[in-house]
DNA sequence: TCAGTGATGTATAACGATGTAAAAGTCAGC
DNA sequence: GCTGACTTTTACATCGTTATACATCACTGA
């Protein structure tokens, strides 16, 4: 039998608002029915129906966030930061992994689940421009990664450009010279979001190798097994590459599982640097040298941003998009310097 | 401005049960009808509010997967798997990391997120038999995993003790002798649902080197840390394994981490067996054999356990406790067989 | 012509909580 | 003992949906 506060109400003998009152704590209940309320409440193990609440409230206190996939720890790590740091500030978040169709982040822009989130953050990634436009201005929607678009939404997002020259300069510095870059998406042409890729040719394009196509592989994906078969046809090429910058840690992982099949020696033969950090990246044979974005602050700020436009003052939730830059930083490690 | 039932009914000329029954594609709605109703939806952009329709229906049609964390691959895939197996049954899955927390585990279990959620799949790590004792009948709560309770619950697990035992055997079999045993858990004496321990101390036992203590290495969790952590005190402790079954993948990886910062080789010098057959066993160095439990048969058996209870025939709801054994597969690699 | 049938549509009451406004209760001060 | 001010409690409407029960309508067959 479901307890309601109707319920409660009777056994207690009181009207059903002062028991509401009692759940709720408001403040002018006499200690005297506050207890006697409260020990019916714990006799029948009476729980408020969040349900009723939600419907009464017109909120339900519920985030939507929808990730490529969990399968990339990255996504895996970044959404238990943005649970935990929502659960602090009594928001529940639901994940929808969007397997990185179009379809799929086309309904959850569109407002899917409507009135049942109070709020979307979404990493996108067939996305386009005018699937956000065609949006009916429901729940407030924050974006979240590398894609770029011209719609009215916060977007939360490190510098790409800076962090991929920074990680191609690294290796530069340490002397390597034919510096790959795996990861590039094909057939992306229409919105070229490839912020790592333009890093990487900027500071290649300084160099006596350039920062020509020769020198960079394309993939399907962005998961291990993409990054395999890159590394596996730039070494096919005939590219010679003497090291390489991987769009992210898992593309990082997969290169150097070929690298391992093959033969060559990591760093030695051919460095490699990842993006994102995750942890296996510590825990490779030759741990894996990385940018890091700060994951912790992306998830802060992409709360915020949209607990912002839900709960702030009216001109926080007017204001014109947000564009938040959380700092990256990296993280040197065996697979550029080698085992000490 | 937000739509109801009502704005359309009124728009359209019709009764408020009229438009509820055009969107619910109820039978007897004239064509005619049918088709202005769906044009003024169309016209208003009229999407339901789900908390409304869930405080009516009595069901919200989400389920709760509570695990203790994403951090972890094989959490991260299984939760990948019973999100999108549920999907596909019109269930949605919240998500709750309990951070094997005894206290998140409890709160889940006792029926926080009252009749917000319609059920609940657990996995727990330190929550008691009492704990769920205690538990107010509420949502259908369905167990997952090594841990075994005395408590009228349908529990889904793979025979881990077989799987343990299968992993213990395969390295014997290839001729190691001493084969230890890293990530029993310390302090866990009360209940001791170390199965996977217990698979190996049954074959051990009967081995010259025994499966005895000196043998196992016991961390505090199951990350990859403690994996490295557990094969640094075997090796400093003077057992001289030849192999290590570790409790799960990621406590191997940690453990083959270890391995190379002491320049052992694996197998050569040490062979390693995993358990979870996540993905990045397949990317190592030396790519992992491990223990794959069936996780599709896993996911799609706990949700059908709990939707059986919620959706099924009276007999089903109220059938005993079930103990559903999935399947697995021993997954021999390049961490025991070498590279060809 | 009219009762009987089935299809279609409507009015209204739930679901369980909270907000509002007003009623009832308490207490000080004269 | 009464007024006024404040505290405590109540009755009722409401959130947006679906379920129930009933009204209406068109059509059939005697």
């Amino acid at each position: 039998m479901v307890i309601s506060l109707k319920d409660v109400a009777k056994r207690a003998g009181v009207s059903v608002k002062t028991v509401s009152n009692v759940v709720n704590g408001y403040r002018h209940v006499t200690p005297a029915t506050r207890q006697r309320v409260q020990q019916v409440i714990d006799e029948l193990g009476y729980r408020p129906n969040l349900t009723a609440r939600h419907l009464r409230k017109g909120r339900t206190g519920i985030i939507a966030l929808a990730l490529p996939e969990l399968g990339n720890p990255y996504f895996a790590e970044l959404a238990n930061a943005v649970i935990n740091y929502a659960a602090g500030l009594d928001y529940i978040v639901l994940l929808d992994p969007t397997n990185g169709r179009r379809d799929q982040e086309i309904l959850f822009a569109q407002g899917f689940r409507a009135r049942l989130i109070d709020g979307l953050i979404l990493s996108p990634i067939e996305l386009e421009n005018e699937d956000l436009l065609a949006r009916g201005h429901d729940a407030p929607l924050v974006l979240l990664g590398e894609r770029e678009y011209e719609a009215p939404h916060d977007h939360i997002a490190i510098d790409n450009v800076a962090a991929a020259r920074t990680a191609t300069q690294h290796l530069l510095d340490l002397g390597r010279e034919r510096v790959a870059f795996i990861g590039a998406r094909q057939g992306r042409s229409r919105q070229p979001a490839h912020l790592r890729l333009r890093g990487w040719r900027e500071v290649m394009s300084e160099t006596a190798a350039g920062g020509g196509d020769d020198l960079v592989a394309t993939t399907d994906g962005y998961g291990r097994e993409d990054g395999a078969q890159g590394m596996a046809r730039l070494l096919d090429s005939g590219a010679a590459p003497d090291a390489v910058f991987c769009y992210n840690d898992v593309v990082a992982i997969g290169a150097m599982r070929t690298l391992a099949e093959r033969g060559l020696r990591v760093p030695e033969d051919v460095a490699v640097v990842g993006f994102d950090n995750i942890e296996d990246g510590r825990y490779c044979s030759a741990t894996l040298t990385t940018i890091a974005p700060h994951k912790q602050a992306i998830a802060e700020a992409a709360v915020d941003a949209l607990l912002s436009r839900l709960d702030g003052a009216e001109e926080e939730k007017e204001a014109a998009p947000r564009h938040v830059r959380p700092g990256f930083a990296l993280i040197r490690r065996e697979s550029t310097l080698g085992r000490p």
